[in-house]
DNA sequence: AATTTATTCTTGTATATACAGGATTATACA
DNA sequence: TGTATAATCCTGTATATACAAGAATAAATT
């Protein structure tokens, strides 16, 4: 029987990987060649080659031929954060961020909510609408709507704890998203929950992600004066 | 001599892509095997799984160990157009764009800009400033900031066409992208030039693209009432 | 000393092969 | 007829090898 089921290239990755954010490997600087690689986790060089590739079509490195592979000089965020708000952003510096749940629930879906995450209408899908703060200033409103495909257990969760990587890994690997974002006016009961003022101009976001097994549809209002990142590495011929 | 120079897994990978944007094979439909492609193209099996390979990692395509390789359900924008905004959709759709160049010159690098563009401060960058229209109607006033290795003769290109295509094929194949959005209220130039009020709510979205030639910037301001689209695949583990 | 040439290391492309493992279909058995 | 088994087709992983082509360095030549 076989130890281990983690096919060895995958190894090779999350090497060079923990090296490149462990800050081991810094910017520019060059990761060892397939050749070094092959010898060092004992595969053949087409395996080893198929991790840098990979990483490579991540964005967290770049090859030359003639020269080697370097670390990335721009690098993208790291995968599971690819999408990100400044929000997420402040709990990584390690700001106070907390979050409050207004509403958790399993309603049946909207005629919008149901073309959105291509299900019928009127089948069950998760909502929870989320307050977002850093240091008891509200910083944005996050409304979800969740294919139960992607995650049956996402009522029972902790939302404590709200990082994209605790999001992503609770939901599932999402591989691919569209955004539409808008400048609008908050209504009423949106400028109380995020402690504004109605003629204050706030960020309306609205992101449909999906993999193979379904579509999450969320909608978030960022509070005035407030930005929003995206990041990504975009694939070209 | 070699006729061609273009790599077979190349080829391979653009008979599909053709065959798919051309709609010749539908959504969800079973594209051929790796077997059927080496023998059709009479190319080794890894030949052909590099072409599946590649077009897998940009979306395109989604396998399945058993059962076979699929057409995309939700295919992410063409990779060409991974970046596009209403206005852009809007002339694909056959409405009458038109655009303005309020500005178009080399300009030494502003302190910002030459952060941004990770040059060193009074370097020539070039900048252009760009109204887009649609049936006369402002859109968008979008303002760029190019580094002269990407594009040396940006300054000399026909601003008629600005489809993202157009855009890019001119610049450079850009490979990753981040993007800060957030709401403002419009200075009052900016508002005359959109034909806005200047307590409506408008969108800034400050755009940076880079691959390993350098970085172009871009901020754009939207018109009030209407939106961006951000598409792109995500690379997850 | 300066220039050209050759060597070496790197990534890029390509082949042929092998077996593992998931999913379907056909077959044999009870 | 229903159930278990086998065959088949697909993708997933992995090896060993080969040559091309870019880039830097060492060596030879002028």
């Amino acid at each position: 029987m076989n130890k281990a089921a983690v096919p060895r290239y995958k190894v090779i990755k999350q090497y060079i990987r923990d090296n490149i954010e462990g800050g081991s490997w810094p910017v520019s600087s060059r990761v060892p060649s397939e050749n070094q690689l092959c010898e060092q986790f004992s595969v053949s060089r087409m395996t080893a080659r198929k991790a840098v590739d990979e990483l490579t079509q991540e964005g967290l490195l770049v090859r030359s031929q003639g020269l080697g592979t370097f670390v990335a000089e721009l690098q993208p965020q790291s995968p599971l954060l690819e999408v990100r708000n400044i929000a997420d952003e402040i709990h990584e510096r390690g700001h106070n961020h907390s979050s409050e749940v207004l509403s958790l629930e399993e309603i049946p879906a909207s005629e919008t909510v149901a073309i959105s995450l291509e299900l019928p209408e009127t089948s069950p899908v998760f909502h929870s609408i989320i307050i977002h703060y850093d240091n008891g200033r509200p910083l944005q409103r996050e409304e979800r709507y969740v294919n139960p495909r992607f995650a049956p257990d996402y009522l029972k969760q902790d939302f404590r704890v709200q990082t994209p990587s605790a999001y992503l890994s609770r939901v599932a690997a999402l591989t691919a998203a569209t955004h539409v974002v808008e400048a609008v006016l908050p209504t009423q009961d949106i400028a109380d929950s995020l402690v504004m003022e109605s003629h204050a101009p706030c960020l309306r976001i609205i992101r449909r992600s999906w993999c193979d097994k379904g579509v999450v549809s969320l909608a978030k209002l960022i509070h005035p004066g407030d930005r929003y990142r995206l990041g990504g590495h975009l694939s070209f011929t």
